[in-house]
DNA sequence: CTGAAAGCGCTTACAG
DNA sequence: CTGAAAGCGCTTACAG
């Protein structure tokens, strides 16, 4: 430390300064700070994270950011994380199993503090019990894995859907397909919420009427054009996410069908892109903002109580009416 | 390290094992590995860096990841560098200045070996030069600054608007808009295309019918709102991008107008949602995952070659014809 | 082919 | 109030 020299002292006094220390008198933490700046001094955080045992890095590993819910979601938990000084470490798995284990393995390497994980559709719970086992908090975002008791910050899926096809049925509709997504978690929830709102209006359910496909914007324009061959014809569907309902608008506008007036289209999500889309999309907004940030709350506050019980958020689905149901 | 005990070998030589030393005799290498896989052991990556003075930690400071463009940019960039072992530290600035500042100098304290920025709109030139002199390789994203003779990766932006235009001109329009974007390099660029291509088809420039507003979908929606408004009627706009332009297909769709046949509109980007709008989008295209991916590339040519010349990749336009023009 | 020693840039008891 | 020393987990000359 060529500042030490400079200004006169030890390293140690160095060291005491620049942490603020109110051990050293303030004549010679002026005469430190003086040399620090005159000489370009920069803190190395890796050297000090090293003999401290400690990290301010944050593994954030993500599945999808094509799907504008996770990027907004990822931003929230960055802006968080910078907030309370730490930095994210990103990682993209494009639901790659295999790339998600040597993701997960680096981050390891790299001493990420926690890990905040969208784990890849089939990922077996195994891997989050070896994460932990590593001794790092994980905490799983969105898709919920088993029941294991890790941390978790995801949305109530089952009553989002079952808010939308309530809505649906109220307007009248009879023949309310579900649009999108296959499997996981996530799926069953938002199937069963769309379900049991059916139950509860005595609408008999009808499994032709769910199209099942990928959680795209390719599938939900597939997805509703096989809806469309269902007879009698479906006048509304309720999708899996906003960027299926996407695909679906497009799919109507293809077939000259008017959405919102001939037939009801409701996304999941809240994504910004639905209040400008044609037609603007009602949708069940989760705040995907507020989801990331709250995500990165709960890890930091595990940081804070590595012992404390399983942390979760759920956020709360409120039905966002816009022009297209 | 413990690993050295139950090897019954020095550090020295566990270390020379793990990085595949061939001087180790396999019979020993084979025990160390042995005591290393036994005991857990895992690498700790910022020690190694420490003391070997290096770093595979690349820093992506991205302006607005709301923008599905530069989503896809940074999933390009980081599948590259994850290739290379180099891992992604990401920031995002929401355009806004002092935080651009701030993220920077935290990834100087991490060691980051390079960053690729996206400058937030009204970033001085003289940031990057700072960046510079600390020594650290920087690669400017997409948006030009001054005359720099930094490293860069963006795209023909005058010669995309100008195909655009062209295209629309020779469709027969005559009262062809610009819409969205409202300052910096890439607005001037892709609005001096537009003028250009109106030259060349002798026709008269109109400033009325260039309609500034914020390059997002609120923005677009707002801009072709205004263009509508102006006698005698448009009927064809460019866009600064795709997420304008997505905007603009919103108000088409309000005011009842049919994009493609009462009205042409054409995006900037390729981004992947234009295939499924309502309608499909014609968009220039630049492919925004290999302008990522080539960001990325670059970075480690420069991280392999410090003082070659400046390293620059410019996205060949093409332009992308689907139903809205 | 392997080991002992020094050192990367910090922090932190421990003395004084 | 300040300094000397040890140590975080590695790598890398240098010996042998």
């Amino acid at each position: 430390m060529d500042v030490a020299s400079a200004a006169d002292v030890s390293k140690s006094t160095v060291s005491l300064v620049l942490q603020g220390s109110p051990l050293i008198r303030e004549e010679t933490a002026a005469r430190v700070r003086a040399a620090a700046n005159r000489l370009g001094y920069v803190y190395n955080r890796r050297a000090a994270d090293l003999r401290r045992q400690s990290s301010n890095t944050i593994g954030v590993v993500i599945n999808d950011l094509m799907n504008p819910f996770f990027a907004e979601v990822l931003v929230g938990i960055e802006r968080k994380l910078v907030e309370a000084d730490y930095i994210t470490l990103m990682a993209h798995t494009g639901e790659d199993l295999e790339l998600q284990e040597k993701l997960l393995r680096s981050m390891r390497e790299h001493h990420a503090a926690g890990i905040i994980l969208c784990p890849v559709f089939g990922t077996s719970p195994w891997l989050l019990k070896e994460v932990r086992a590593w001794g790092i908090p994980l905490l799983v975002l969105v898709r919920s894995l088993g029941k294991g008791t890790y941390d978790y910050a995801g949305s109530d899926n089952e009553r989002g859907t079952f808010l939308a096809t309530q809505h649906l049925l109220a307007q009248g509709h009879r023949q309310v397909g579900f649009l999108g997504g296959q499997t996981g978690a996530v799926f069953d929830d938002r199937l069963r919420g769309y379900r049991s709102a059916l139950k509860k209006r005595r609408v008999k359910y009808n499994a032709r009427l769910v199209c099942s496909a990928k959680p795209d914007r390719q599938g939900g324009y597939q997805a509703l054009l096989h809806l469309l061959d269902v007879q009698p014809r479906p006048t509304a569907a309720v999708c899996y996410n906003d960027i299926v309902a996407l695909g679906a608008l497009a799919a109507l506008g293809e077939r000259g069908i008017a959405a919102g007036q001939d037939f009801a289209i409701i996304g999941f999500d809240g994504v910004q892109d639905t209040a400008h889309s044609n037609p603007p999309l009602s949708t069940v907004d989760i705040r995907p903002g507020a989801l990331g940030e709250s995500a990165a709350a709960l890890m930091l506050k595990r940081l804070q109580h590595p012992n404390s019980g399983q942390l979760q958020y759920l956020a709360e689905p409120k039905l966002l009416l816009r022009q297209s149901g």
